[in-house]
DNA sequence: AATGAATGAGCCTTCATTCAT
DNA sequence: GATGAATGAAGGCTCATTCAT
């Protein structure tokens, strides 16, 4: 076991290990795989340039070990369901999605890490990309469907579905990804504490009408 | 010894630099900035290395001067109201202004470049941010916000209605923003012709949807 | 036409081009391929670092022109026939080859580089050997195989032959190769002016009394 | 604190440290002193990358130890004299030190290693080849312009049997040397078995052919 | 008006080596 | 007796930029 890399458990590891995660995710959810620095992040991480090369193998590896890592203490940290019984009216679980992605985007600290990580994947793909959307995207797309699904008239085509879900998802990144130009528009827009639920209100809210008052599929006629 | 880029007029210019802002465009709105070399946009070009330095002083220089005659390009060829008139229903409005904005971002050619600069630079913001949201962003925010106040019942308040436009740009972007995303999740979805029109379809219906059935604010009770 | 190392004829580059031609020719042939370093070569070329990737690519690339402009030079110092004509006595002629090829190895002056190029890249070949291989030591190898068939008793194999060649062609490469050894065991030789000619006549004349000297293939009885 | 590589026994060692030399062995036979990696050794190993450090001080000083234990092997192995008794005929000495000298280069096994390493050593000498020039490479040319020398007319000058042994060694050392371009220009030729104890039968065959009609030195004319 | 040539800063990676355990 | 962790120097390469023409 020459490269400690190899090892899947790196649970021996020493601290730098974890400095290294750390910095790199905060560096990486700042300005994106591409314009981060090996340098930047083992300065931020208080080790040596190499370091990066001994611990993960190269830039990429750290890359991907920073999103799994992430992602385990996201959903840990908000998970989907938010601790509604899966019986729990739609109307109470689609509040509780929106609210928890906006917290797993806008919350601080470590948790908050792998919303941010995730929008950068999406404007920047790289090739971790595939195994995050099997992994990680497309099951919580499927979640938030059985929502929708569960909201819109029985019977509504699985395309209007999908688009209504899009539709959903769409609300909560915007403040992500369009950040700098929310933030010049409404310099008084915050996004944290009670106005991150307010604004997880509106999402929900704005959700809930549309999709109530969704027209209900051409039936055939009866006999 | 007066550099070109200083002159705004640039009459006397030769093709190179239009050759320059054409390529530039392209390279930009398919990289974002960052990632474009200024090699790569000056050999699509057919000119020198040294030609962006020469006519714009440099890449953030030319990046911003792209980004000023794209934003004239796309307005000549989208315009925001649609060719509508001013006093046409809101439903209607509506569903043009998400029309043309999908347009200018999914369309191919020269006018739709616009869009897709626009989209990078919420994602990846330069010093051409500020410009750009004064002269271009805030009045299309000002426009919109004015179709929703016509949908929307009267005395919502104003956060309510900046709001809820965002909610409706929010669906437009995030097919440009998450593409990657997208295409992965569903690999049929297609962004052209007549599937655009279903597109902008759907985000029409399921806004109106959303606004039309937005809660009146709570009245104080008349006597 | 952007990149300067695109442009075969290279006429009209700087003398920057040639310097690190003439740099690189030397670092390579004192090192090796490897050893070398981009740094060196340009430090000694008085360039810069990226002088290299400007007019070459990369350093692989300044190695094959390196390669190919020392073979230029040297077949036209030292030519193969060494002016002989090519119905000379084959004894002559084997000296003229022996000879040239040792000028070629342990001349001064950058006629001598291509001796060492090839000395060094059959000791740790590159990419370039094959069309090295191909264009420069296979002709070579025919020249002197049609030399020594000349020698031999007629019907000698061709096996035999081949065979014969390397033999005349392993001791002029010896001095090469092994010269950190046989300077050691003998600090007096010597490899230049008179010593040299010396040292040619030398594996003349030990071929030419092995090849005449060579025993005859045994020939079916006739009847 | 001793390191134990000061200790020259090392009788208390591991077989960590035999593990190493058998490693290191055939990595720098493979690839040479400097194009081997201390990580690629200790990984053959199945050692630490430290290991090699810990026990030999440092790469260079792994490597003389590895020519040094080569050396007592391949010779145990291949004996210079082949067996042979000393007043055998010079012939016969001469094809069986040709023979064992092909043999230690292109043999398998641990005991062909020490002639690869030599001749690596050749082409790029270290600071062990110093050692290896008066404990291991004089004695053998010592041996051979002995055979040399009973093979040539009596009264050959000492130059002469010089140069005529090197030209007996060269054309061993040539098919090691040079093996990139003659496999390349002759792809059917093996080093192995048969193939390689016809090769030897060549060389001593076009040796002896040289030697025994070199010219004897030209004699004062006896009264 | 424009360009070929050249530059220097910075990037990711690799390597032999050392330190603390 | 041995190792995992960490280091600093160096390597090849890329990039936006500048200079002389």
């Amino acid at each position: 076991m020459v490269e400690p890399f190899n090892n899947p458990a790196a649970a021996e590891s020493g601290p730098t290990r974890e400095h290294l995660l750390e910095a790199a995710g905060e560096v990486f959810g700042e300005v994106g795989f591409r314009a981060a620095t090996v340098r930047a992040i083992c300065q931020r991480a208080g080790a040596n340039v190499a370091a990066v090369n001994y611990h993960f193998g190269d830039k990429e590896a750290l890359y991907s070990a920073v999103l799994q890592q992430s992602c385990r203490v996201a959903l840990a940290a908000y998970p989907v369901d938010a601790g509604l019984p899966a019986d729990a009216p739609p109307e109470a679980r689609l509040r509780a999605f929106v609210r928890a992605f906006l917290q797993r985007i806008f919350s601080d600290g470590p948790a908050a890490r792998h919303g941010r990580l995730m929008a950068q994947e999406m404007i920047e793909p790289t090739a971790a990309l595939d195994h995050l959307v099997r992994e990680d995207i497309r099951p919580m797309a499927q979640r938030l469907a059985a929502i929708v699904s569960a909201l819109v008239p029985p019977g509504t085509d699985e395309a209007s579905l999908r688009r209504c879900s899009m539709s959903v998802v769409s609300q909560i990144l915007f403040y992500h990804h369009c950040r700098p130009v929310v933030s010049r528009l409404f310099p008084d827009l915050e996004f944290h504490g009670e106005k991150l639920d307010q604004l997880a209100e509106h999402i929900t809210r704005f959700s809930l009408a549309a999709l109530r008052h969704w027209p209900a599929p051409a039936e055939p006629p009866a006999a």
